[in-house]
Formats: structure tokens, C-alpha cells, sequence
DNA sequence: ATGAAAGCGCTAACAG
DNA sequence: CTGTTAGCGCTTTCAT
């Protein structure tokens, strides 16, 4: 068996409420009582239960963060930096890869009402809109719109936008391949992607969009998505998309003996680690993923913490990484 | 406010117990309360919570992993196969990411001792084993050995140097690098490297350890590795280690002129994502992720749920991934 | 400076 | 089939 509060009291002849004021150094007590007490949990090697605390506490002191797949650059970097910002600030992460099934995201929305988690960072978006609205505890939406309510980190659109057309137009490229997804929920793609569109037109370009797919995440569906692209623009002569996009089209180019950048420039937008370790860096628009995680991470806390009705929160500059593929 | 058990059982005007019963399914309701009782649910929008819950039961229903890097691919591929398998078995997957910091290890062991968690997958290893061995609550290693008594998850290191070797000897490599990690805690790299060392001399190589650093998981230290590489011996024919080394020695070769696999030959170990996402993709030896995270679940629950003692964990078998950089 | 008592929200014997 | 009772382990007034 293991110890709990009581078995403490008992051992060292005090009140449970003396022991509580010991374990979390609270109020006053005498230096003798103290000695006793810290004796008596040595002895039964007594640690705190998390979960008579959190009963008491009414909280868990853990954020979930639900994304579409785990290991995907773009979401396991934002990971990293949104766990380590989380347990700066005393908390524990919790994390779900939904692989686009609307049960698990309907199945983690309970746990919040559970009280599983004391707030959310969502990722993934199958879920309808008011799914969202039917819970008034924190959420924080990742590039995604799910209602005026419901705060949103994100990177500046618009600019993201301009860099890549500026990129692709100063190569003189002219017959654009645009890497988009299929827009479910309304995210913010959408606008970067029509003024992307629109840009280019005003450089005299023409662009033609090839989605990657609903809740396109793997490698496969990468490759298929490239091999579309070629199919369907045999003179495309620049590409932008995301990060793992933009490689699969590297490969294809380089299975049809296409030169990058020599025939054809490549724009990736994430700029996540995967576009610095092949033997070519990538040009790319690089998302301040620590910035966004810890924004992220604020918000929800802004939420629980003190209860903010709608917090504010701007949209982050990306930046150029000059790379070799542009 | 939000509705707890008693808040039904009073509108529904019956006992907190037959509320109790209806949420979980147990034992037997007559139709007529059963309908009393969820029309006072949904009037009150009730959802049970977790946090009653979990001190009745004494379980928080969540698995920890930690790992020393969330965004690094080996981990994240882990990551994703582990959380989806505890989720299909009724748990919650909390992560932790250490980079290296032995008090956020403890801190988490902590957590395990306190109830916050139910068990731990751990795949960092910067604290002593001595730590270890002081809790008996569920612990499963990944890929190190911690103590007799602590199951581990790994996949079988001397068919990896076999295959390694078998590759760069068929290809007539002679002069080898191999990049190592700092031993700190007893793993089975060792194992691994000497083995492959041995079987190189065998096939007449000569074998170079060049160290990739202790906790090394950044692209920096990768990039600095290879430099170093390459630096300390400059007519090396044949590479071998873990998937982002290899591809840090990929950049590296390129930026000296040299052409892979012509001059030079890569074996990548691991066979993450990140070696099909190139224009070329590396030969490798492909760790099994999928099955390690299942055997790592399945472990952890059995030392959970069924109390057992050692339970059985067969190393698991590599496969060869051709690619074209051997 | 310390203790008594109440209660967080839930489950599980056991009785009836 | 349903209610009573007891308690999981902790914190927190409020007295003393």
C-alpha cells in the first residue's frame, strides 16, 4: 500500500491540514512540528496524490493539444515548443493525433468537459463549428477559424503571400504550380492562397492550383499529389507549397529530369527543419513555430487562468529562408 | 455552475448511485428511471468528471512518454504510433521532451509517483538507473537498458550492424566512418557499433567512431558532426548512422563536390520519413516504429493492468530499405 | 501554530 | 431494481 495524508498525520501525532501546510509550504508552522511531520513522510516514503488534489482543485493542470498527425514536421515542432512552454508555466501536455477520424476530436472535446484537460490547442479541424461552441471551457484554435469566440494562432496570411509570389517572379517564373488543400473549415489558406493567385496574375503569371487532398498528411499522398502536378502542368516552371509538398515535387522533378533551380523554382511554406537537411536547403517562408506555440500556450492560459472574455492575438510575421531551390 | 452527480440524482430525484449506474452502464435500471434520469442529465447539461472519477478508481487513465526530443523524427514517428495504440486501449498519452534536462526527467518521474500518471515509456536517459529502480510503479524503456526489472523495447542491434556491413562491403566500401552517440546510460548503440566494427575488420574496412555528442537531436550538431567527419578523414568511402546524421553527411558531401553513391556511400539507420522525402532516397535500415511503439504499450499495460513481473519483450527484426545512396 | 470538520465528485459494497 | 453508507486523498475555512 502506499502512504497517504493520513497515514502521515497519524505517524507523526498531527492533523492532516498540518501535513498539507508542510507538503506545499504554506501558512505557519513550528520547526518542530515541521521535523516530525517531514520524518514521519520519509519514513513511509509518502509523496502526494495528484488526484485527491486535483478533485479538491477542480483542475488537472493539463493542456491538450490535438493535431491531425503527430509526427508531421510542421505539428511535432509546434509540439516541442508548445510542451516546453507549457511546462514552463507548470503544465503538462496531453496530446492527440486525430489522423482526421471526427470521433477522436468529438472523444478529446469530452475529456475537456471531463475535466480531463483544463483547456485545448486544436490542430485538426473534421469537427462542425458549433461542436466548438456548445462548450464555453478554453479552447485556442491553430490556423484555423472555428468561431469569433475562439481565439486563433496564426502567421500573417498576406504576407506569406507576397514573399513567395516576390521569390517566384523575380526568377522570371511564369506557369505556377500551387500546392493547396481541401478547404473544410475556414482556415486561413484560403486568403494566401487567392493572394497568392492574385499577385501572380499582376506579375503576369498564371497559376494553377492542385489540391493535395482532405486531410492529406502522408508521405503517399505527397507523391500522389507531385505526380498530379506534372500530369496536369507538364511546363510548370515554379511550385510553392508546404514543406513536405514542395519535397515530394522535388523528387518527381528529379525522377523526370527536371533541374531545380535551374528549370524550376520551388517555394516551401512551413520552412519546419525538414527543408535543411536534404542536400539542398530550400527556399522557403519559415513560420515562427516557437512563437506560435507560445502564443498558443498564453492564449489558453489567458482563457483558464484569468478567465480573458476574447483575448487578442495578432497575427505572427513569417520570414525568407534563402535557400538553393528558388 | 456546472451540474455534478448530486445536482441529477436530486432533479432526477433518486439516488447519486443509480445515477452512477445509468452513466456507466452497470447493473440494471428500470426503463422509467433510466428515462428520468437522462432527461435531468441533459436538462442540466451533465457530464461526469474525470476528477471524481479518477480518485474513486485511483488511476488517471494516462500513459507519460518522454523522449529527449519531440520534433525529431525517430520520436515523433514513436510518438504517433504510441499514442494511437493507448488511445485504442482506453488511455491518454501525455508527452514530455527533455532536451537533455535531468530535472524535467525527474519532475516527471515525480508525476508518476504522484498518480499523475498510470506508467511511463521512457525513451530519454539522462538520469542515473539508481532513480529507476527507487519507484515500482509501471516503466517501460525504449531502446535502453535501465535495470533487470525494467522491460525494454528494442529492435535486434546486431542485425542491424549485419545488414549495415552487408551493404557497404557488397558496394566494396574500405574506409568507414561511423557516427556514434555519447555513451552515458548503458543503451545498445554500443552494441550495435562494436559489432559492426567487428564485422567491417572481418570484411577487411577499417572503421572510424566519429561522435555525434551527447543528447545531440539538433540539426546543428548534426551539421557540426559532419563537418567533423569529413574533416577527420577526408578519403572516406562509406558512412554509416542514424537517419538525420546520415543526412547532415548527404549536405556535407555535396557541399565538397562529392557524389553519392559513386565516391561515397550512405547507410542511414533508422528509416524515418525523412529518408523518402529527398530527390534521393537513402538506403536504410528500417526500424520497425509501429511495432516498437505497440510492444512498448503493450508492456506498459501489462505491468499495469496485470500486475506482471518481467513481462517478455523479444527484440524486434529490422528490414532494408534499397535506396540509392549505398 | 495546530486541529476539527466539511466537502470536491465519484464508485461500490451491501441491504433491502 | 434502488438507496444508504462509506470513502478515495486532498485542501481550506474557521476555531482554538
Amino acid at each position: 500500500m502506499v502512504a497517504s495524508i493520513s497515514d502521515v498525520a497519524k505517524l507523526a501525532g498531527v492533523s492532516k491540514s498540518t501535513v498539507s501546510l508542510v507538503c506545499n509550504n504554506k501558512g505557519y508552522v513550528s520547526p518542530e512540528t515541521r521535523e516530525k511531520i517531514e520524518r514521519a513522510m520519509a519514513e513511509l516514503n509518502y509523496t502526494p496524490s495528484a488526484l485527491g488534489q486535483n478533485l479538491k482543485l477542480r483542475r488537472s493542470g493539463i493542456i491538450g493539444i490535438i493535431v491531425p498527425d503527430i509526427s508531421h514536421p510542421f505539428f511535432s515542432t509546434f509540439l516541442k515548443y508548445a510542451e516546453k512552454s507549457l511546462y514552463r508555466r507548470g503544465y503538462k501536455t496531453m496530446v492527440c493525433g486525430t489522423a482526421g477520424r471526427q470521433d477522436v476530436e468529438e472523444a478529446y472535446l469530452q475529456m475537456l468537459e471531463r475535466r480531463t484537460m483544463d483547456g485545448i490547442i486544436m490542430g485538426a479541424h473534421s469537427q462542425k463549428v458549433e461542436r466548438y461552441l456548445r462548450t464555453n471551457r478554453p479552447i485556442v484554435a491553430l490556423d484555423r477559424f472555428l468561431s469569433e469566440d475562439i481565439p486563433v494562432v496564426r502567421s500573417n496570411k498576406a504576407q506569406i503571400a507576397e514573399l513567395a509570389a516576390g521569390l517566384l517572379l523575380k526568377r522570371g517564373r511564369r506557369h505556377i504550380a500551387q500546392l493547396v488543400s481541401s478547404y473544410t473549415v475556414p482556415n486561413f489558406e484560403l486568403e494566401k492562397d487567392e493572394t497568392f493567385v492574385r499577385l501572380m496574375a499582376q506579375g503576369g503569371a498564371e497559376v494553377t492550383d492542385v489540391s493535395v487532398g482532405y486531410n492529406a498528411f502522408t508521405e503517399e499522398q505527397y507523391a500522389l499529389a507531385a505526380q498530379r502536378l506534372f500530369r496536369r502542368c507538364p511546363n510548370v516552371d515554379g511550385i510553392v507549397g508546404t514543406d513536405m509538398a514542395v519535397l515530394a515535387c522535388m523528387a518527381e522533378a528529379h525522377r523526370r529530369g527536371l533541374r531545380v533551380p535551374e528549370q524550376i523554382s520551388m517555394v516551401a511554406i512551413d520552412g519546419t527543419y525538414v527543408t535543411r537537411i536534404g542536400e539542398m536547403t530550400l527556399t522557403a517562408i519559415v513560420q515562427p513555430m516557437e512563437a506560435m506555440a507560445e502564443q498558443a500556450v498564453d492564449l489558453v492560459l489567458q482563457l483558464l487562468e484569468e478567465g480573458a472574455e476574447r483575448p487578442a492575438s495578432p497575427a505572427l510575421e513569417v520570414t525568407v529562408q534563402e535557400g538553393e531551390s528558388c
